[in-house]
DNA sequence: TAATGATGTAAAGTATACTTTACAATAGTT
DNA sequence: AACTATTGTAAAGTATACTTTACATCATTA
């Protein structure tokens, strides 16, 4: 339904599950609300750099593995 | 004095010239306006990821080549 | 069946990214 | 000396990231 932007997808979910995380203690580690969080895996807004960035390192993952641009 | 932000550093300049663009070329190609990529080249605002990761494929670096957290 | 952990979501406020317009400064032409 | 290209910066407005609080749902476990 109408979801959210397209403006960003992301791997979110499958990622920090692989790395054994709840929203929670993701949140913790980038230093951000778990609300954060859960709208940026859920597609409800994009985050800046800085938390793309700390969010890719807690995953030990590139920031592109995390995000892609559409198409 | 007091200059910008810390939050973020970054090699724009150096990797912008390297490629032989302008900031005006780099902002056509990102689809923001040069003031945008001047502020962020001098460090005034991060960058939302989108725009951090248009920037990074035009420069054919990562968003970690072009972008580091602090320390 | 109560309690707990994890997630989804809404509302309302604050911070900041990004815009357009405009103008100044410098460097390299012609 | 005038022109052009590039960059820096300011102001004022709009869009959106991010916050806290709060509550609902679902699954698991005591």
């Amino acid at each position: 339904m109408g979801k959210h932007h397209k403006k960003l997808l992301n791997n979110l979910e499958q990622l920090r599950m692989s790395a054994g995380l709840t929203q929670e203690k993701l949140s913790e580690s980038a230093g951000v609300s778990r609300v954060s969080i859960n709208a940026i895996e859920n597609g409800v807004y994009v985050p800046s750099t800085v938390l793309a960035l700390k969010i890719a390192r807690t995953l030990n993952c590139t920031v592109e593995e995390v995000f892609q641009l559409p198409q």
